[in-house]
DNA sequence: AACTTGACGGTCA
DNA sequence: ATGACCGCCAAGT
């Protein structure tokens, strides 16, 4: 049976993501295997702002680096601001050096 | 109950 | 390189 839905458990992972880095809507599907697809990642993140919880969604981006989800966050910058506070450079709305930010967990924490 | 809409991503032309 | 198409499936209309 399961304990937490799949909304939780993408919650989880985006919590450990590192300040400074960034990870993406397909690496957490990926990584949480076949419970749900990228889309259902990026519907979580569009629900994660109800959550009590503090989910720090701007560090989930597209699988290029880019914010496309930057026009939920109340402001327009907000996200960026909240990354650039991270030390992240970002041009337009693409990540610079987005390979060095990117955080899999898939590579960085144990299989589920 | 049926249809549309995406914070996505892989494939193919 | 760029863009159309399509599978994914929860929520909103």
């Amino acid at each position: 049976m399961e304990t937490l839905g799949f909304f939780d458990q993408v919650y989880e992972v985006v919590k450990l993501v590192p300040p400074g880095r960034v990870t993406s809507y397909g690496a957490i599907a990926a990584y949480l295997g076949s419970k749900g697809s990228a889309r259902m990642v990026g519907w979580a993140m569009n629900q994660s702002h109800k959550m009590s919880y503090n989910i720090p969604a701007h560090r989930v981006v597209n699988r290029k680096g880019l914010l496309t989800g930057k026009a939920h966050f109340g402001g327009y910058d907000v996200m960026r601001q909240l990354l650039e506070s991270e030390g992240i450079i970002i041009e337009g709305d693409q990540i610079i050096n987005f390979g060095e930010r990117f955080w899999d967990p898939a590579k960085e924490l144990f299989p589920l």
